[in-house]
DNA sequence: GCGGCGGTGTTGACATCGTCAACGTAGGAG
DNA sequence: CTCCTACGTTGACGATGTCAACACCGCCGC
């Protein structure tokens, strides 16, 4: 496929009066063309998964040239990055506002796993090339500035939240770090097999009652000291016992 | 890096000589170029990852053209496919010769599930871009043709094993497919993990010890019924009460 | 005021890559 | 013997990542 259009780089363009028009509000105006960059190339990915992610296309879809984003990144692999970390800010904001904390009431602290673990696997399937893009190939592969830090993290959170559901007696006892790897890689593997096409997708479309959600709730029902206070319908799949992981 | 090498293709090869003798028994010499090129863009990928890997260096390494290996592969990610293919089928067989069978004594089940999860970890763990390959990009992204089908086998032989442990009573009961896929995603996400440097990577050095042995040992003391007959020395790092996942 | 300077952007160019088309050859089928 | 098919080779094309050279613009010290 050839690409027919040349795309008007022209001196003219919109981008400095773009610039003008939106910048006062936000960090908007500062590096602006940065953050364009950073949208454009998670545009990209998404839309065309990585092989789509073409620097060129980035500074096409930015307003800018093909040679521009090296003015704000490295390499491609850098602005991959910028691109990994933004997604990881995301997820571990979306996870973080359904964690139990402190303040959570013991009974509710299963439901709160479950909405948590549930937010992380919407986000890894909805968003397969995100996901990949920070798990997958280039997270470990060649750097990890940054990425492996926020990834750190966002494991914490699970850490954190497991050790207040001991204090809180509705955890069941054990080294929270060790039960939060597993629990962390049990989801890591089913958002990847979801995403393979290994499960059935269409379990995360509804927030229950999906093979997925049967999953989720089988791996907090191993997490939680006893039987939790049924405040769910049945949990489609699974059977019967606490199957789940640490 | 400019390649000096020009490699001679002299006409006469023996390829089809090869093929004429070997060709009545078995797969054996029929395709020797098909092979070598296989295991040259495996050489490659273990070698270099993925960049690495490009069509004028397999060729070259498997000591034919840039352009030949398109008459044994539609693609660059039909060879792939290929060398993902031979992968599986690998860790297929380390896993399977450990796994539990109807022979195996019921005490001996956990032993044995610790030491299949342990080749599958082991396996990922020592060929991180194979694995990669395997169950990262290509394989969900663009085509899974036959892929799929063979990490369902994969699969299977956990789903089939636990099946088996609960028959022999040693498993604690549960939909064992629900059980095989909680495993099997816990033990893909500790492989991610420690192939990230987000765990200690030692531990997988020696068989028993380790964090990532005693993650394991957690794992497999969540499926067992009751507690495991204590064959092995404490297990480290992780908690007290069994901890993994179903 | 002004001269320089760093930040930002642009085009030209290059090596490399995946892939196709055209061509050559060698051995088996007719 | 001839033709066909399988296999291999080189030439070429478009696309890509990246560097070098150049242009603009706003800000600093003089």
């Amino acid at each position: 496929m050839t690409l027919s259009t040349p795309v008007a780089y022209g001196r003219g363009m919109s981008a400095a009066q773009r610039r003008r028009a939106g910048a006062a509000a936000e960090p908007a105006a500062a590096g602006d063309t940065r953050e364009r960059l950073i949208r454009a190339a998670s545009e990209l990915l998404a839309d065309g998964g990585p092989d789509a992610v073409t620097m060129r296309r980035v500074g096409e879809l930015a307003g800018v040239s093909r040679a521009a984003p090296y003015r704000h990144f490295d390499d491609k692999h850098d602005l991959l990055r910028a691109v990994a970390l933004r997604s990881l800010e995301k997820v571990h904001a979306e996870v973080a506002a359904e964690l139990p904390t402190a303040r959570t009431r013991p009974d509710e602290v299963p439901a709160a796993l479950r909405r948590a673990f549930h937010a992380y696997l919407r986000h890894g399937v909805d968003r397969p090339e995100h996901y990949r893009l920070m798990f997958g190939e280039h997270l470990s592969h060649v750097d990890g500035t940054g990425v492996h830090e926020a990834a750190e993290g966002l494991m914490q959170l699970s850490v954190d939240s497991l050790a207040e559901g001991q204090r809180a007696g509705v955890v069941r006892s054990g080294d929270p770090r060790a039960m939060a790897i597993l629990s962390w890689s049990a989801l890591h593997g089913l958002v990847t097999l979801a995403g393979s096409g290994h499960l059935a997708r269409k379990g995360l479309q509804t927030e229950e009652g999906g093979e997925l959600a049967a999953l989720v709730a089988d791996l907090v029902a191993g997490l939680v000291r006893r039987e939790e206070p049924a405040g769910r319908p049945e949990s489609g799949t699974s059977g019967s016992s606490p199957a789940a992981g640490a």
